[in-house]
DNA sequence: TCTTACTTCACATGAATATGTGATTTGCTG
DNA sequence: CAGCAAATCACATATTCATGTGAAGTAAGA
């Protein structure tokens, strides 16, 4: 029997949703409150449910807060959001503060049952809109870090010893050639990145834009 | 109608999976290989499909360097992998490279064939194990180590101004001290971080390990 | 072949940095 | 209240860095 918990405010979905929910076989819906502060304060004097539901936009306390405050104290509590909103920022920070699944408010009721189990059973239930944002997520990093910087390869071995913090004469060691060659490099270095210090070519080197 | 392709090495799976799919109202599946670089071929002479179903372990080639190649010559093919690796390393090179969806192999062909209309529709069809994965990477960077390292306010704002690039006379300007109290600052600094240049301290800080 | 870019090295100088040794004031805490 | 950490400032010195100028060998391309 899988407990479940609802934070939702509109009364009509937050009533059907459970209704639908506990009379299922195999699970149970018993609590459905409309704010996280009252999920909380129910939480304090009864067990945790397996699952939670939860919505983000709420009197009081958004969702995504609830989900930090809420899997801080109960980290085993699955929390899947049931809201309107795809924009990626708030999917991405549902699911950084501790989502286990993201579902759109259109879900039909044996589909939001079918993500419960779902998830018990180690899933992590997604509408596919969600899943498409998410995976976009790692294809854009791509486009954006090619910064072309057009160091050649013996500058780039001398930007990575000044990011491993070495000094001159160190980075002249390393790589077994002159402290003034060393010089020449780091002037050629420093015109093509239109800086005029270690500490900027460390910087950008570790901000990926080199 | 779609057009779906099949990289897959395994004959039988490879031929079970063309004949089902090709035999569905909606989809063609005309196409079906055993290499990346068989498929390429065919892409000479042929229209791209408008869906391929990869696997990973590929004679030649691997599905996801194949991914890479094909989604640069065929942005608009879809590419999902179709693989019995779950290891979260595959599965993040398969995303990043541009695959949109993500299925084990034990996938049923009902569900092979409802992933498909899916990711037409806009979703990105994936396991639900899978899915769990992608959303723990979101979950993993909590936990990453807080690096307490003890500096006061002040030190971390002498930190900051190093980090920006200035100098210590232009850091004693922002914050209208001496340049000798950011000598001081800094020596203090370097030996709770144990380092002794503003080149390690800037590295530090840009790693996240202040 | 001539040019261009990369790599290598040298000498020189003013600016910035690293490090040592102090000292004073302020605010918190046992 | 005594003690301590933090923040402030001063003076001194050796090292490192930034920058200019010049040059030679080599490999890739026009």
């Amino acid at each position: 029997m899988i407990n479940i918990g609802i934070v939702e405010d509109n009364v009509k979905i937050r009533n059907l949703i459970q209704r639908y929910l506990d009379m299922q076989e195999s699970l149970s819906c018993k609590t459905a409150v409309d704010s996280v502060e009252e999920m909380l304060d129910h939480l304090k004097e009864h067990e945790p449910p397996d699952v939670m539901l939860m919505d983000i936009q709420l009197p009081g306390m958004s969702g995504i807060k609830g989900i930090e405050i809420i899997k801080k104290k109960y980290p085993d509590v699955e929390i899947i959001m049931l809201t309107v909103y795809h924009d990626s920022h708030k999917i991405f920070d549902s699911l950084v503060a501790g989502a286990s699944g993201y579902l759109l408010k259109h879900t039909s009721l044996p589909e939001i049952k079918e993500s419960i189990e779902n998830l018990v059973a180690g899933g992590a239930p997604m509408s596919p809109q969600i899943a498409r944002k998410v995976i976009e997520h790692f294809n854009q990093p791509e486009p954006k870090k090619k910064p072309k910087s057009d160091l050649t390869a013996r500058e780039q071995d001398i930007v990575n010893g000044l990011v491993d913090g070495l000094s001159y004469k160190l980075i002249a060691d390393r790589y077994d050639i002159s402290i003034d060659t060393v010089r020449a490099h780091i002037r050629n270095i420093y015109k093509k990145l239109h800086v005029n210090s270690k500490a900027e070519v460390i910087a950008k080197s570790l901000r990926g834009e080199i």
